[in-house]
DNA sequence: TTCTTAAAGGAGAATCAGTCTTAATTGAGA
DNA sequence: TCTCAATTAAGACTGATTCTCCTTTAAGAA
């Protein structure tokens, strides 16, 4: 973690994209900020730490760094779009009481579905990459 | 889907609900409209149909249904809500570049993954079930 | 270091999907 | 048929996100 915030201009250089004192602040909330903050979220943390960054601007970088994989928009079936600063492969965990998002990692999980659609070719559609949403409720709810 | 059409009265009444017209029409609707519709989808086909609808019933249905697993919500990365028709257990292939979604049945990849399941256990979660989201892109887009 | 300019940000108005409120209507059991 | 809790209609309201327009700035060039 601290490595990969001390990164984050570097990050974004590689990118091609300005290296900007707000997308670092907003790019480090969503890593510290960690379980797949709401936008609301990342704004909250923005304004407490850097009252000049307007709203306007947080959606807006969001879109960059969404846009130069920086980040990922997580779908969820109810809520406001969430968004996750994790990149390697993983599946996530809803809990369908409480709406709470956690990552699911499992190379096992990865290398049976890779292995399936390896041979499993589905027509018509070519395919990128997956993610399995697991639902159900977390015992501390 | 004749079937599906007709028996929309008895499953209503099976969920303990009332038939009202507008229920019927709304799951009428969905199934009627099949590729995953919006709620904007679903207002345009109900006021061409049955003008005197209002779109809050139409929200409020929605929910009812989806209350009652008559109907599932999904959503994409970008995207307004989209409602679901189909209950049997699916996966959705998603397109990255139309936003089209497709309902993806594949009895083999569930028992792999029922399978799978069912000998690992996630600490501090209860699993319920679990959609597979393949991100890709279709070739006729 | 300063200059130049395309890219980025600030402020706040605008949008619009979805929700809420209240009064009127109605499905369905008695 | 009667009754009433459940449901619907209408439209005002909310709030997350987008848009517009003007100002500021990062970063390569000189």
């Amino acid at each position: 973690m601290k490595n990969k915030i001390s990164d984050i201009g570097i990050r974004i250089k590689e990118k091609g994209l300005k290296v900007t004192p707000q997308r670092i602040a907003i790019l480090e909330a969503i890593y510290k900020l960690d379980n797949h903050p709401t936008a609301e979220n990342i704004i909250d943390f923005i304004h407490k730490n850097h009252p000049s960054i307007a709203t306007g601007t947080v959606y807006k970088v969001l879109d960059t760094l969404i846009e130069n994989n920086l980040v990922k928009r997580v779908r969820t079936e109810r809520d406001v779009m969430r968004y996750d600063g994790v990149l390697e492969h993983h599946h996530h965990l809803y809990c369908i009481e409480c709406d709470l998002i956690e990552d699911y990692v499992d190379e096992e999980l990865n290398d049976i579905l890779m292995n399936y659609f390896k041979n499993k070719k589905i027509e018509g559609f070519e395919m990128k990459d997956f993610v399995l949403q697991i639902n159900g409720t977390f015992n501390k709810c």
